[in-house]
RNA sequence: GCGGACGUGGUGGAAUUGGUAUACACAACAGACUUAAAAUCUGUCGGUCGCAAGACCAUGCGGGUUCAAGUCCCGCCGUCCGCACCA
């Protein structure tokens, strides 16, 4: 860089240190219980310290801290904290193929993603950081878990995992590919095991209910919230077997079709199907089969449909005589209703394909209106329409007749109306070390003894090896060996962690007080929660914020807490895109490794082979396409990235990283700096008014809309005026537009205060402030300015564009009409012929209909 | 498979929420400055036809409602997210 190039540009780097210690100097960000301002608490998702940040970091935190400033600047007394969602199984995976701790990796990825963030000039409350595989933080979880096992909200029972019989694991359903554990390549089996749940279903009905209270969340995140809990009202209904004294309860939300009932189906995992496979071999293969794909509902879902006739007749419950096979079949879910359905093919397009593929019948029982010659193809009908062939049903509609064959089952005692949640219970135990130990022990004479108070936190050992699969908890015979709490004999400690879901939980309550003795201080708690303004990823729609809702319900009632819902606010973010590169053998390259070729192709820089260029696609590891964010805050500087963030993409869409747009938001940058550098020397001393209306007008519009924009998450439309005004302001002579000038330059500064903080504070300065931006109010628009005197509308001839029309703001129509007829493109297009009506919409369109 | 979203110039997108489609930015092209390049500044920039005035076409595709549709409704297509042990 030439010394001519140091002159005429931003020095960011320098100016980057100088108010980041200016910022940490007067200890602006930190937070503390002021009860004379209104509180706002802006939160992003925190990150899992996989290593390094990466750009969907930089996104996420540059638009918390875009909201933490702006409300600073609005007066609200600001929480805006950052800490570590520390458990899980990458260090697991990293101790075991790298050979390094897990704590140690763990805290080791902190330090440098701490340093990382610092770089970003986020306006954090640093003192508040945790990180939730510290045992400060994780002795409070056990501690809740206590107290919510008291409460009755926490049970024991046995749930389904998958299971490696090689490596003699527990697998996650990442972890199983094609039906195969990921190390061993061996074929996975199900397995049942003893697992502790949060009874999370007993707040069903109110975790839907309360979806409608949460008015600033997305309206798709509270629908898929809803979808998830699938509350849904049916009929269980007891079916008579054939030469069987017990009977097969089967859940259904169609009793209306029970006329069209060919079969029953129940799952692989249903105690009669068990029973039933004691004495078959074949069903016993049959079940290990369906076993086979595993626990996640996505694989069961996806595979194809397969059966086995287990040779049991079902009696109808209204049809004499007549009987329905009973079919083990993978597709039926042991967890939802009764575990056992039957089956109407006519109507239900799973049931037609089971159908179909073993020749069971079809008969519709509900025809469309206004149908004749009504037939199933291959396609079941599941819309409204009469009943037929359903005897005492017929000519019903599907509600009444839902309602009919409720009241007779129920009068008949063959079954009940029963409400039913989709939403399962929340299994929480996981065979893995690097999580938070379950505070419980296992005694031979008192069973599953809970621990108390005072023998907690349960601490990691820290002397373990992953030298060999499986739970390191598990063989660490001195780590296991404990006292009962009961008895005094010696047992042995549950060597099971929590979900890392439960760390995530709750952590929002944490920074309220984060070094308080309880779990929280109500105090600050109640002062704080809920979070105004949470930011994160649209993947977390469902189980992270449906999980959090449930843990603050639950802290409430053990008294952790004092409210129902955590979260007021919510925005999903998205993600980060990155075209794609391969070599011709299909290996992907780094876009660091790419030059241009001849023409529009591109070569490997170091090979010179010849690259694809594939679309753009989320940045991934495993695709190479990542940008490293300290490599671009190194190169142009921290705003510059922020400013590339918020420009462009609407904030909830998914972001395409390109050079040219990170350069574009380097040269914007620089513009500004220079209008400031070159026209700070012409500005009066002494603020005055300017007489330009014009450009005065330009300003307050500015600054009244990036006001409206941030308030809406708009932060690009923000970019877009502000970019408009920063152009009006450079066409001034400083010489003689220095008043409004003046006034211009002070605006922008304060408006790009949110987003390009260091440089704010840059401007301020050179335009001879001593005080901070980062302790400014934000500026204030002058409502006045903004009301124009004529307005441009458009003029149309049946609906067809044929010219504009300038005339007085809110004229009557007769002046409208008058003005666009006298449009020449107007009287063409009538052509002479007579008008038959005139809209007139004030200040926005008149259009001649002829 | 089920649930949820998204789709506008060469590119990212804007559109007062049913009222002038393409603001703002990027890329490209032309010019100025420069020995030259970079940087910077100025101008052009949806498509077709036309010297021009202008006309016609265009918001994934096909229908519909309306004086008026990017926006609302119906049906397709494509892409993305979630599916309970990744975080």
């Amino acid at each position: 860089m030439s010394v001519d190039e140091k002159l005429s540009r931003y020095a960011f780097k320098a100016s980057e240190d100088r108010w980041q210690a200016a910022w940490e100097d007067r200890q602006c960000f930190s937070a503390g219980e002021d009860r004379d301002r209104p509180k706002y608490y802006v939160l992003e998702m925190f990150p899992y310290p996989s290593g390094r940040i990466h750009m969907g970091h930089v996104r996420n935190y540059t638009m918390g801290d875009v909201v933490a400033r702006y409300k600073r600047a609005r007066g609200f007394n600001v929480l805006h904290p950052m800490g570590w969602d520390a458990f899980g199984m990458p260090a697991e995976n990293a101790a075991m193929e790298k050979k390094v701790h897990p704590a140690e990796w763990t805290y080791a990825n902190i330090d440098t993603m701490r340093r990382q963030l610092k770089m970003m000039g986020l306006s954090i409350d640093w003192s508040r950081e945790i990180a939730t595989c510290h045992p400060d933080y994780y002795r409070h979880e056990q501690q809740m878990f206590l107290d919510f096992l008291e409460a009755g909200l926490i049970e024991q029972r046995e749930g389904w995992v998958n299971w490696d019989p090689v490596d003699r694991t527990v697998l996650a359903n990442e972890q199983v590919i094609d039906g195969k554990g990921w190390r061993s390549g061996a074929p996975v089996e199900k397995r049942r095991l003893s697992q502790w749940f949060f009874k999370i279903t007993d707040y069903a009905q109110d975790l839907l209910d309360a979806l409608d209270t949460l008015g600033r969340w997305p309206e798709k995140v509270r629908l898929m919230q809803s979808n998830w809990i699938g509350r849904s009202e049916g009929l269980r209904i007891s079916f008579e077997l054939e030469d069987r004294d017990d009977r097969l309860e089967v859940y259904t939300t169609r009793p209306d079709t029970i006329f069209g009932a060919s079969f029953c189906a129940i799952s692989p995992e249903h105690p009669v199907a068990a029973q039933l496979a004691a004495d078959s071999a074949v069903l016993t293969e049959f079940i290990e089969e369906c076993g086979k794909l595993g626990t996640s509902e996505a694989v069961i879902e996806q595979a194809e449909k397969i059966g086995f006739d287990t040779g049991l007749r079902a009696r109808h419950p209204f049809v004499n005589g007549k009987t329905l096979p009973v079919y083990v079949a993978n597709f039926i879910l042991m967890e939802y209703g009764t575990g056992a359905i039957f089956g109407c093919p006519a109507h239900d397009q799973r049931d037609l394909d089971f159908a179909r593929k073993y020749d069971l019948d079809v008969l519709p029982v509900v025809v469309p209106k206004d149908t004749e010659d009504f037939v199933i193809g291959d396609e079941a009908y599941t819309g409204s329409g009469r009943l037929t062939n359903s005897d005492f049903l017929d000519g019903l509609d599907v509600e009444a007749a839902k309602s009919e064959i409720a009241n007779r089952i129920e009068a008949a005692g063959h079954g009940t109306r029963e409400v039913n949640f989709r939403l399962r219970d929340w299994g929480i135990s996981r065979q893995r070390y690097w999580g938070c130990p379950i505070p419980v022990v296992h005694c031979d004479d008192c069973g599953v003894v809970p621990l108390t108070a005072a023998d907690l936190p349960v601490v990691l050992p820290d002397d373990v090896s992953f030298d060999r699969p499986g739970n390191p908890l598990d063989r660490h015979e001195v780590w296991k060996a404990v006292d009962c709490p009961k008895c005094g004999k010696p047992a042995t400690r549950e060597t099971d962690t929590f979900d890392t879901f439960v760390d995530s939980s709750w952590y929002f309550a944490r920074f309220t007080a984060p070094q308080a003795d309880a779990p929280t201080d109500r105090n600050a708690a109640d002062y704080w929660l809920p979070v105004d303004q949470y930011i994160g990823g649209i993947e977390h729609a469902i189980l992270h914020l449906l999980y959090s809702r449930f843990f603050m319900r639950a802290m409430t009632k053990t008294g952790h807490a004092g409210m129902d819902e955590p979260i007021a606010g919510l925005f999903t973010q998205g993600m980060i895109c990155h075209e794609t590169y391969q070599t011709e053998a299909g290996e992907w390259v780094e876009p660091a490794n790419i030059v241009e070729g001849d023409g529009n192709t591109f070569i490997h820089a170091e090979t010179g082979e010849p690259l694809t260029v594939g679309r753009s696609e989320k940045m991934s590891k495993s695709k190479k396409n990542v940008i490293d964010p300290e490599d671009i805050i190194k190169t142009y500087g921290a705003d510059t990235a922020r400013w590339f963030m918020l420009s462009d993409s609407p904030p909830d869409r998914d972001l395409d990283w390109t050079e040219a747009g990170i350069t574009g938001a380097w040269r914007f940058a620089n513009r500004l700096w220079r209008l400031v550098e070159n026209s700070a020397d012409s500005l009066p001393t002494e603020p005055t008014i300017s007489e330009n209306a014009e450009i005065r007008r330009a300003i307050h519009a500015a600054i009244a809309g990036v006001t409206e924009d941030l308030e809406a998450f708009h932060f690009n439309r923000s970019v877009a005026r502000i970019h408009e005004l920063v152009n009006t302001l450079s066409d001034l002579e400083p010489k003689t537009d220095g008043d409004v000038l003046h006034e211009g330059l002070e605006a922008v500064t304060r408006l790009i205060g949110p987003m390009m903080p260091h440089l704010a504070e840059e401007l301020w300065k050179m335009l001879g402030h001593e005080t901070l931006v980062a302790e400014s109010d934000w500026p204030a628009f002058d409502a006045s300015l903004l009301v124009q005197e004529t307005v441009k509308i458009a003029v149309q001839v049946r609906g067809k564009m044929r010219g504009t029309i300038e005339i007085a703001n809110d004229a009557d129509q007769a002046v409208a009409e008058a003005a666009a007829m006298a449009l020449p493109t107007v009287t063409a297009a009538l052509d002479g012929d007579e008008i038959k009506k005139i809209i007139y919409v004030p200040n926005r369109i008149i259009n001649v209909i002829h």
